[in-house]
DNA sequence: CAATAGATTAGAATAATTCTAATGTAAGAA
DNA sequence: TTCTTACATTAGAATTATTCTAATCTATTG
């Protein structure tokens, strides 16, 4: 197992500050805590809300506005997408690739559909002067009944 | 051309007023105007804060407060359905059929597909303990670069 | 370090929507 | 018809999610 010489536990840190950079943002103490909770394997489906007391909760300090500066920041640079399945709050989903969505409204949660899975056929082509700029599919869940 | 004693003009106005009876709801002065604009005959996409300036301009006097009640109250009753495709505002949509949306951000504009022109393929089945309660596919779309 | 562009923050402000509690009205009974 | 009342409407206050402001920090670079 080769390294570098740092420490291990900060590696993904490291990885973490490159990225931030790579999107043309500088790697502060709050956008690293909430980098690291949004970027660390798992794809997750986070309110900004939620966001802000998870990260409360690991020790961060920091405002909801930041929160909410931070998530818009990283969706800006592609690093988050939103998801829009409810009028209340506003989704913001960690996995940026083509794929779609079950939602159940009765436990606001988000689960996946890897997008290669899912074939669509028979839809119009865009109206005169509009690109399609992505196609999502939500799939409403009820309790079983 | 056959007709009842009624006037032409108040056909549809009888037609509505069966309409809300049906859905238990009382047809008052308010649901009438409002139902008008929403019923009559052509498939519309309406925010709250639309819907009651359209009704205001029209000479309807009513508050917006009954214009979500009723837009609920329709919802509720199966005569509309909301669509998600924005944080902001909600959109109630009179094609309560299965079909699917083009969403224009920049022209905060919805346009109806056809729910049976279009083929959806290779979706999972629901987690367990879960139905399915319908899918919706919106395609976003963006002004042709 | 010093300078500064960019970031964070508390709290005010806004926008959409819902709630409250007072007032009005549709519909059936008498 | 008029009475009764359950249901509906309303103004304005309240709530929730989110954004803005303008003051205070800090990452970065020299
Ligand atoms: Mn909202
Ligand atoms: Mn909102
Ligand atoms: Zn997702
Ligand atoms: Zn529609």
């Amino acid at each position: 197992m080769r390294s570098t010489g740092s420490k291990a536990a900060s590696a993904p840190k490291l990885d973490l500050v490159a990225r931030l950079r790579g999107a043309g943002l500088r790697p502060t103490r709050q956008r690293i805590a909430l980098g690291r909770l949004l970027f660390s394997g798992i794809d997750r489906h986070v309110t900004a809300e939620a966001l802000h007391l998870e990260a409360a909760r690991t020790g961060a300090e920091l405002s909801l506005a930041t929160v909410y500066n931070t998530l818009h920041q990283f969706t800006t640079a592609g690093l988050l997408r939103q998801v829009f399945v409810d009028g209340e709050k506003s989704y913001f989903d960690t996995n940026t690739g083509d794929h779609h969505h079950f939602y159940a409204k009765d436990r606001e949660t988000l689960i996946d559909i890897p997008g290669d899975a899912v074939v669509i056929d028979g839809l119009p082509k865009a109206p005169a002067g509009m690109d399609i700029e992505r196609v999502e599919v939500v799939v409403r869940l009820k309790p079983k009944a």
